[in-house]
DNA sequence: CGATAACCGAGACGGTACGTCGAGTCTTGGC
DNA sequence: GCCAAGACTCGACGTACCGTCTCGGTTATCG
């Protein structure tokens, strides 16, 4: 997802010429750098300053509110830049794409550069009601929707039952593997074997099954 | 869970009458109870200051500071008072517990004056760990505790399934409700069925089953 | 007094004809209309900026500093432009061009364009520092040559006395009239007769005369 | 003049208790010390800013905001701190104390701790209407009222003229030293007998006498 | 019962970061 | 090469809280 100006979600390409000196690419680079580089070297959300954010970049804090109303808004862009796109369907069973959806979602709260992303998604976002709104539309939204869409095919392919609410399934499904990427530690991620765990014993029901006949 | 001395977990009774002035009750419960009502009124927790606090209370700086040593001590106490424990064992069947437990953290995400507790753990926690921290060791994990314990009767009863993870098993049974809790409106937690769906669910099995024979 | 180019006194005639498109007159008239109308509008000395010419004016920050190097070179030019000359000597007799002179100076200080620029002058110019000297150079110090050109006259002629000092004699009869222009209030330099008053006075002495035998 | 409260020129005594922690004496002095020294060391008054202040005097920025509105009126109290009251009478001659009080402003225009207290007096004031009246209430009008005092007293032992003006015989007198003091350079305040020359001149007259009989 | 000690409210203290504004410079597209 | 517009870095502004520290005054126990 491709977009121009950070602040705004729906981009208008701004046909009619805008005058006066366009922002710097490199300096909203260097901001975005800056901020990633401080929250890896260990800075929690508390400790990260605009004024450090703006030294650490070599850019003047006015550089950094003119693009952003305040620190908040700033890290809704970071932690969108951070996410990374979903799989592209490969075309698999719905089986194995619901297992490969999930080991994203495990591997995404792994990785050691964007884990402080998903915690402060899920952090400071409340604080602000409309940039949670923002971060909700812009990140939470199409995912969600993009495993529902994967729920109605295993529907439709006879993988999930039909005679089960959608949104129903979609939370048995995705809440277990984000309730351990939010609120537990690494170590709880770490089993390669996790998602198709997970949607092993899903699938076949948590109660003990009767011997086949 | 004990908690006399407001300051730490372990209260020293002192026996040793301590002379001077004692401590106001008045004053302890109105920080308190100013606390709730910030939060209640919509103050997010970065919003919420010391100094809002013991004007709101009424009562002077050092007669927190006196107290607790920062602003996530007090939390971590503000908090411990607001969870209200978990309903007491039925005895009824470990199925119908489950339901009982995960019915429990329905109507708890409900709770008006509760609500920003809930929000604000598994959000706005993280940009103070020592808070979220603390909040984990005196909330989460006791529950968590209390809710392996049953998962595990369950599967002594026969209840759930004995080849799989006891954790793997808590996180499916407790992720969607708990996802639900945090991260969508009230909306999604009013139908006073969910639970029990939910359990039907878990416990059958999200494939289709083939017809009996 | 010579100022061809305004950013500097002195200014290259530049008879090689320079390529590209010439300096607007036109944007520099709005600068120099825009300072005068935010002074006599009541703006302060330390109020008036940059930008706030620039808006005013309609022109752009680079289209001044293009100009001149700094908001005191500016105000250099802009004061020196409002000064207008002393009245040309009228050949009467030296007395009466004493009076003149320190009329003139009566009816500088009640003028509402220029007002401010006697006030500035005395008062707020000591805070630009280059600005003062500049001030001083070109404006103060010709005129104090002009008025001790004058009194050396009123000796010659008999009309001042000869054992005085020409700085003294200066200082005593311009010091008065600039002293009220620019500490006390309009009113008192409404008197039209205030001029002849006070040669009047100075020239006669304070002191009591013995009767005349 | 005693003033407890440096901020109010009426500064009543405050006989109800005032709570809380009392403003520190120290402080207030430290910050009189820093803008001194920074001043008598070179820095001029646009350079002079609240920050460099607070870090000279070893104090935070709210403790000066917390006494003086802003960096003017903190100017005005430096000032009105330094003025040196005026010599009390000698209960000499009028001639002899219009001396003395001519020659205490040339020698106040040369005090090196203080001339620059002179020069913003003059200067920066005007920038703040309120604030150049309140400057103007506590040294101006005192100290002219003194001097129309001395020169009534003068009328009164026939040392000057009562056919004049009170006003206009104050700014004869009075003028020419402030116009020195205010608007040239040391150099020219530096002869010890330049109050009694002025004296002597203004009395006498500038007009040549005719030989006595 | 008076001394002593720890409490109380209020609010000033030295700091740090906030978000804004202006200075003087630079960079667009257009004339 | 000038023009308007507006971005750039830098630094000061005045405000808000932090956590600490006096103030005058209150309420306990101890001697």
């Amino acid at each position: 997802m491709k977009t121009d100006t950070p602040a705004a979600g729906a981009g208008q390409p701004c046909a009619t010429a805008r005058r006066g000196r366009p922002r710097s690419e490199a300096a909203e680079q260097a901001i975005f750098t800056a901020v990633e580089d401080l929250m890896a070297g260990g800075t929690t959300l508390s400790e990260l300053t605009i004024e450090g954010i703006a030294t650490a970049a070599g850019v003047g804090k006015a550089t950094i509110y003119r693009r952003w109303p305040n620190k908040e808004a700033l890290l809704v862009d970071v932690v969108s830049r951070l996410e990374v796109p979903m799989p592209e369907s490969t075309g698999g069973s719905a089986r194995d794409e619901l297992v490969a959806m999930i080991d994203y979602m495990r591997r995404r709260g792994l990785a050691k550069r964007t884990r402080w992303v998903l915690k402060a998604a899920f952090g400071q976002m409340h604080s602000l009601p409309e940039l949670h709104a923002a971060y909700h539309d812009r990140v939470v939204k199409p995912r969600r929707e993009a495993a529902l869409d994967l729920v109605q095919r295993a529907i439709d392919e006879g993988v999930l039952r039909a005679d089960l609410d959608l949104d129903l399934l979609g939370d048995l499904l995705l809440g277990p593997i984000l309730y351990r990427s939010i609120l537990w530690e690494d170590s709880d991620l770490e089993d390669p074997e996790l998602a198709r765990k997970m949607v092993d014993a899903l699938l076949d029901g948590l109660a003990p099954r009767p011997a086949a006949p």
